[in-house]
RNA sequence: GGAGAGGUGGCAGAGUGGUCUAUUGCGCGGGUUUGCUAAACCCGUGAGCUUGUAAGAGCUCCGCAGGUUCAAAUCCUGUCCUCUCCGCCA
């Protein structure tokens, strides 16, 4: 969320930053709304502090009569709290409603656009794109031959969207998995495999939308338990309501989960295979920080990603993400997008977004100063190292060979122990 | 799954319906004394919101949500969490 008192004071600006990120938010209604409430608000401050006023006054008083008039106002008060008290709710949860829509602030040098297209790709990964001297196969057909994923199976046991790993690509999942953790421990990143699972306020604090038609998430029915979309939600939940000394920040985690999508609609020949799938492996990194920490913070996510995948010899391109595409709570947000010779085009594989203070305020996680009264909130930061199922598909397709074997990146070798899938 | 105990400020821990402000200790900040340090002593120390140029003033917060009452940390209901014991279990 944004600071409330923020967008009071700032309705040209949020207004137009609604609209270049595409978001429809009923501006005037809000300050209408805003209004209303502190109005409300004052009377009921005005009616409790006479509330407090009587009580003292029947404490203390020795005559019968004198308490029993008190009594009497001390119950109309009382009935009168209610009844604004009432209207207020009432005024506040509409309130709340357009607050919770209206989105992070852009960054002022995020491209400006309506979608996707508007992206602006601003570097290239250290490794080219692979030039084949055969027709290059998907990933699809490539695990087909070589008996690395079984999709009947997964289809059969869960439904469409599912697979079973198997053999070679089951040491490639966890290689990946321990190459992205040694990676991030060298950074600095402390390694947490994560709870799958997480309650509705979290999901909420962090900015996804647990339950409700367009929801992407899974819940679990008759608990108040989501499976998570990314380790993001859970790390980002492990500070909420807290309040952390400056000393300790920035802290930055590395987290180790499943994702669960529902993905809906979003079936067709470019989320074939493992692209688009509902469950799969991520090494997520995430970050607390001072404000003046996030923006430093975020590139070094960014040079984390890089390393990570120049390492795996997998060609990629950088974008900066236009408004109009970034989530809510994102403020600035890069992808990286991988060659996938099975599309023919590039296909995202990490994306890391700055969400600035927009997460914090909603999970109420603060930072102190020490000396100084009072705390602030604190920056958040997420970005994929390895989502191990998208990982998959380049590697698949761009260690293929003309013999139909896959041969393995050099930097996986030493952990899966050989250096060709046949 | 069953039984019990608990959740109060940074921490510990009192507080069974009204005594102007949630007692006290530790910790923390400042000061006094003092060759230095320590001890001792004194003063001050939670957060959020509203209002105000400011000094200040006011309201809210005792896990969370309801309820009873003129008045709730305290009584009632629900709920979440933690701990102990028992059972089951990879």
């Amino acid at each position: 969320m944004l600071d409330r008192k923020f967008i009071f004071d700032n309705v040209e600006l949020v207004k137009k930053n609604c609209a270049n990120r595409g978001v429809a938010v009923d501006m005037e209604r809000f300050v209408t709304l805003e209004l209303l409430r502190k109005e409300k608000q004052q009377q009921l401050e005005d009616l409790n502090r006479r509330a407090n006023d009587v009580s003292k006054l029947i404490g203390k008083s020795k005559l019968p009569d004198e308490k029993q008039k008190s009594v009497e106002e001390g119950r109309i008060v009382r009935e009168t709290t209610a009844v604004i008290k009432n209207e207020l709710d009432k005024i506040s949860d509409e309130l709340d409603k357009i607050h919770r829509a209206i989105p992070n602030m852009a960054h002022p040098d995020a491209p400006i656009g309506a979608d996707d297209q508007a992206n602006l790709e601003f570097a290239l990964g250290k490794t080219e794109i692979p030039k084949f001297d055969f027709e290059p196969k998907d990933h699809v057909e490539i695990a087909e031959k070589l008996g690395l994923i079984d999709f009947d199976g997964g289809a059969r046991v869960a439904g469409a969207g599912f697979y079973f790993l198997k053999k070679e690509a089951v040491l490639l999942e966890i290689a990946l998995q321990h190459y992205a953790v040694e990676n991030l421990m060298k950074s600095g990143f402390t390694p947490m495999t994560t709870p799958d699972l997480a309650r509705n306020d979290i999901l909420q604090g962090t900015g996804f939308n647990p339950r409700g038609n367009e929801t992407q998430i899974y819940s679990i029915e008759n608990s108040d338990l989501c499976l998570i979309a990314t380790a993001e939600i859970t790390l980002g939940g492990l500070l909420a309501n807290k309040t952390v000394d400056t000393e300790e920040l920035p802290l930055r985690f590395c987290g180790i989960s499943h994702c669960f999508r529902t993905e809906a609609g979003a079936a067709g020949r470019a989320s074939r295979g493992l692209y688009r799938v509902h469950q799969f492996t991520k090494i997520e990194m995430f970050a607390f920080t001072l404000p003046e920490q996030s923006d430093a913070i975020h590139q070094e996510m960014l040079q984390i990603e890089c390393q990570i995948f120049d390492g795996l010899g997998i060609p990629y391109r950088i974008v900066d993400t236009a408004t109009g595409d970034l989530g809510g709570p994102a403020y600035r947000k890069y992808d990286l997008e991988a060659w996938m010779p099975g599309r023919n085009a590039y296909g995202e594989v990490t994306s890391t977004s700055n969400c600035t203070d927009y997460q914090a305020r909603r999970l109420n996680a603060r930072y102190k100063v020490k000396g100084e009264k009072g705390t602030h909130f604190l920056h958040t930061l997420n970005g994929t190292a390895i989502a191990i199922s998208r990982a998959l598909v380049a590697i698949l397709e761009l260690y293929q060979q003309a013999d139909g074997s896959v041969k393995v990146p050099l930097v996986l070798q030493k952990y899966v122990g050989f250096d060709s899938i046949s």
